[in-house]
DNA sequence: GTCTATAGGTGGATAGAC
DNA sequence: GTCTATCCACCTATAGAC
């Protein structure tokens, strides 16, 4: 996530800019005006390629999604240990935080009454296709035997999802990234198999 | 928290609507003209009671985390087990999140980069004296053999706070206060001295 | 595709009468 | 304490020239 490439094109750069601004300071939190003095365009020229505002935020979140599945589809190519899935999984997170982001949709999901309903529905999606990801992950850390679930896969990779989304919430308020990596750690622990070993998941395999 | 009483007194209703709006739609969703309308006064007015929005915000978020604070004064004057002193906890945060609220500093927490700096530091003091109340429960909850923390007691509790803050999120973005209510049932869960799920027996290492 | 110019609305905030 | 009236900055969005 944070080591995309700038987009080209005006388009793409256009919601490089918003994406940004949208993690930063939320999506009623910066306007057309914004982005026209960083990329020195005007305001008019943004109406050009996205109508209204509201277009503007269903394509900013459809590729966020878009790229986002793509990066878990570079994890489950590269990775086969469960854990080792589950730890690069955090690390997209905290690839976030560290330039002082959320995740656009956990950002927009506290927005959520004031947002148009197309923009609801495509953070739920976000949210379940996550969830997926992660439940299909757990799923195998348990047949590996690598992790031990107290609960169904779906239910824990909910609390997974959420603690993750809260966990980069609160560390932001306190620019610590170490407050989220200790969440992190604490939350990936709580997963493996093993008990005894409180300094994290199973040794990785090598 | 949600069944606490209208205030009397203009000030105190100004707060109570804007302390509403402020979960619902966050703290820039909402304007002066917002107030004025429900309240049936004029904008003019409310800037008597509260100078700018500025101030508006801090006296908010001052009052919430008293209010707060005296509440987590009663479930330590009138329980005993430390297990279900979260149990409570949790559903102080359950109490907000059914009248499709965030916690306030978790919502304004999300707008972070936009707020005046005084609010900024309200809302660390709001969830370093969470954090410092549910470690000292679970240290409580350790001693008496009724919980048992895989980490320093303030690392877990950073967690729960965390883990909590982003179910509300997550949750409300579905209208589903059974994902919160699942989500929160597993962090406690995880907490539980000795785990007696279905699966019964204590995991072993293999 | 990008510009200038502007419409029409809303934001927070203030002056001064009552 | 509450009102009317107003200011000015900013918002999203559009019309029309180039």
């Amino acid at each position: 996530m944070s080591a995309r490439l700038e987009s080209r094109g005006t388009p793409g750069r256009i919601l490089d800019v918003s994406e940004r601004l949208a993690q930063t300071r939320g999506f009623n939190g910066f306007s057309y005006a914004d982005i026209a003095g960083e990329l020195d365009v005007t305001k008019a020229s943004l109406h050009y390629h996205f109508a209204t505002k509201a277009v503007l935020g269903r394509v900013l979140i459809a590729r966020y999604h878009e790229v986002f599945a793509g990066l878990l589809g570079q994890i489950d190519a590269s990775t086969t240990s469960a854990a080792e899935k589950l730890r690069r999984y955090v690390g997209l997170y905290r690839g976030v935080l560290v330039n002082d982001r959320l995740c656009l949709c956990g950002m927009i999901a506290a927005e959520h009454a004031t947002l148009p309903k197309p923009m609801q529905g495509e953070i739920r999606r976000f949210f379940t296709a996550n969830e997926a990801w992660l439940a299909a992950v757990l799923e195998q850390g348990e047949r590996d035997g690598e992790l031990h679930l107290r609960g169904t896969s779906l239910e824990v990779a909910r609390l997974l999802l959420s603690a993750l989304q809260g966990a980069m919430l609160v560390a932001r308020s306190y620019r610590s990234v170490a407050r989220f990596d200790v969440s992190a750690k604490r939350l990936l622990a709580s997963l493996a198999a093993e008990p005894r070993t409180s300094r994290g998941i199973k040794p990785r395999a090598r």
